[in-house]
DNA sequence: ATCCAGGCAGATG
DNA sequence: CATCTGCATGGA
């Protein structure tokens, strides 16, 4: 086991596994958290001075919460537009992780018209259920063990309909990744994920967004479309296309301070 | 009880 | 192309 240091300045640790991006952590304590990633775990902690980081694999981790990207200068760039001062403000220290693309594609088939607490309890099960036995912990499932689920089974996991989409993309999954791995654009990537049984088009952006971490993505959810729908913003494509357009490659990082700031900031 | 949660598929204008 | 409806599940 090793431990990193980070600077505290730009990472918070519980706004940036809150919001809604990742599902696989716990918190362990005032400022501590531990996070599974693949196979792979850590443990963070705020120790008011840095955020220190405990792990076996450090150089996975660091790639994981994106340490070696400027987010001051993402940041600036945002609070440029008026609209955004308040939220990036509020959320500063969001980071937006760099998933592996296999995991994201599960996890966010999980997640539509779920909530949060679900979606952990359920990929929790998935892991116990069909993933390697690690030491204190299960690593997440590859599309080949997810092979081996019947859709019963995935059921008994509490998929309730969603179990037929992940019983199907254990099955096309492995050539989906090796297409949107080699995409050039978000849109590209996105394009294909959209003619997966299970992906619409806000599920393909956070897998766009988390898990090639190509940023000219906008995930329009319910919470994202109530902040920012108006007389002409009035679906969620309207919403999307205009808030690609204007924010272009920082579209996916306004996102996550948005959608931060309309859960916690104000009590719904 | 009804509504909602990081929506989507399928059917219909 | 756009809009409408049913949907597993569990918590508020």
């Amino acid at each position: 086991m090793q431990t990193v240091y980070y600077p505290k300045n730009n990472f918070d640790i519980e706004a940036t596994l809150t919001c809604g991006q990742v599902f696989r952590y716990e918190k362990v304590g005032e400022g501590a958290y531990v996070v599974y990633s693949k196979g792979h775990r850590c443990e963070l902690k705020d120790n008011g001075e840095n955020i220190e980081i405990r792990t076996d694999v450090p150089a996975y981790f660091e790639n994981y919460f994106d340490l070696s990207t400027d987010y001051g200068s993402i940041v600036s760039t945002l609070m440029g537009f008026e609209e955004l001062r308040e939220a990036v403000e509020y959320g500063k220290g969001i980071r937006i992780l760099r998933q592996d693309p296999e995991e994201t594609v599960f996890s966010f088939i999980v997640s539509a018209n779920n909530n949060i607490k679900r979606i952990q309890g359920i990929i929790a099960r998935l892991c116990e259920r069909y993933g390697d036995k690690k030491d204190g912990y299960y690593a997440f499932p590859s599309a080949e063990q997810l092979q081996r689920a019947t859709v019963s089974e995935l059921k008994e996991i509490g998929l309730g309909y969603r179990a037929q989409y992940i019983y199907d993309t254990a099955r096309t999954l492995p050539g989906v990744i090796e297409k949107i791995r080699s995409a050039k654009t978000a849109d590209e990537a996105r394009k294909i994920l959209l003619t997966q049984k299970g992906i619409g088009p806000k599920v393909a952006d956070c897998i766009v967004l988390f898990g090639l971490h190509l940023t000219r993505s906008y995930p329009v959810d319910t919470w994202i479309f109530k902040a920012n729908a108006t007389e002409t913003l009035n679906t969620p494509q309207r919403v999307h296309e205009h808030f690609i357009s204007r924010y272009g490659d920082n579209a996916g990082f306004a996102q996550q301070y948005i959608f931060h700031y309309a859960r916690n900031a104000r009590e719904r």
